[in-house]
DNA sequence: CGGAAGATTGAGCGTAGTCAAACCGAGTGG
DNA sequence: CCACTCGGTTTGACTACGCTCAATCTTCCG
């Protein structure tokens, strides 16, 4: 979201909210009334796959939207929970309409928002449908990364809310595949990873190392 | 597009024409400015991924909508050509919004419009994501079959348009494994395949196998 | 009919999945 | 304070799915 849109969001009705880290903000299926903006913390998105098994499919970090998946069928096509206590604002989506009426810049705006989500897809597509499983690591952390940077956080050295399972679903890999592409990572000195912690993310390095290059 | 939509569609601006099969509609990084209504024809998206190689994006069928991904930076994301000659409608993107403009329902429509291809996406995702190849192609029939089916089209015979290079690179696979893939469902009477000819696609069979449920 | 492009099939190999065991840090209670 | 548990993570051994390379077969068009 760029400034001016921040601007124009902070005029919108909105209420303000806290969730606790585990505790649901909106399950697949229900209705869609409010697109969401992280003020502070971190969630997940996961949708219920064949066989009932938990695919997640976003993560959402503070200053990003969360819930634009509701707008094409009225009601939200995945489940978002919280990784952390974290700080939202809930924008009644008829009244994101009721300023755009009118104003065709604003109409514009909201439009390049939703669409900005068909992008990530599709790179995510890429991610997935063509990439190694240490390819698509690569490309997470450094996604991670640019997002973290682009809010004033270290792009180097930051702190992973999600677990190794949840990174392997999102990218569609195994949770022992992932740990030993960090592993692998640490060796070729392209990172530092304990735990959940990295720090001197080689950026570049891996970059160059996977030709890895996101929107 | 529902009837409805359809209706509002035809009440818009746009201009008619034809291209011919292997021409390009439009090319990544090119000013966008219209959306692209298919009236017969079949095109494919694709992106051009690192190492500069070709990445199927997506097929488009009569009556679907193409061009959606310029959208977010008022430049084309994909590049878009016909796979046999097409008739279109090139709609004036700006057209579209003053024609919404005080309406709040069209707003809607076009929002919905919009946000189903990122359903589409999410759908996808979780088909490179997570299924075997097998399961990719399943998924891949079982979705034409069904676009086919809703256009008043045969849903258990139809033509492909596209090379099995072309799908296998859509679906993320190698085209030999697209190939055995074929091989393997008509020895198991889910189909009879002849080059790009499918008959007796056995719908109900191939989703119970592997448990595709696409929306 | 002949050539080229597309599709099928085969053989060998490598990446990542599966199953299993060990490890680690945090929190709990004896 | 240490033993214990528990979830999450790491590592190992084995396996299998799908990729690669290559040969053959089919279809499409001039």
């Amino acid at each position: 979201m760029n400034g001016v849109t921040r601007a124009r969001m902070d005029s919108v009705k909105f209420t303000r909210r806290k969730i606790k880290a585990g505790q649901k903000l909106y399950c697949e299926g229900e209705r869609f009334h409010y697109v969401h903006a992280v003020r502070s913390g971190t969630l997940k998105s996961s949708l219920t796959g064949s066989g009932g098994r938990e695919q997640v499919s976003g993560f959402h970090l503070a200053g990003e939207l969360v819930g634009l998946d509701g707008v094409a069928n009225g009601q939200y096509r995945s489940t978002t929970m919280a990784l952390e206590d974290t700080e939202l604002c809930d924008i009644a989506y008829v009244h994101l309409f009721e300023l755009a009426v009118g104003d065709k810049g604003m109409q514009h705006v909201i439009s390049r928002l939703m669409c900005r989500e068909i992008l990530r897809k599709h790179t995510l597509m890429m991610v997935l449908g063509t990439m190694s499983a240490e390819e698509r690591l690569a490309a997470f952390l450094i996604d991670l990364s640019q997002r973290y940077g682009a809010r004033g956080y270290s792009r180097q050295e930051f702190h992973l809310r999600m677990s190794r399972a949840e990174i392997a679903s999102y990218l569609g890999i195994e949770l022992e595949t992932v740990s030993r592409a960090f592993s692998t990572f640490r060796q070729q000195r392209f990172l530092d990873v304990k735990a959940r912690h990295i720090r001197n993310l080689h950026l570049e390095g891996l970059s160059r190392r996977f030709e890895v290059r996101l929107c």
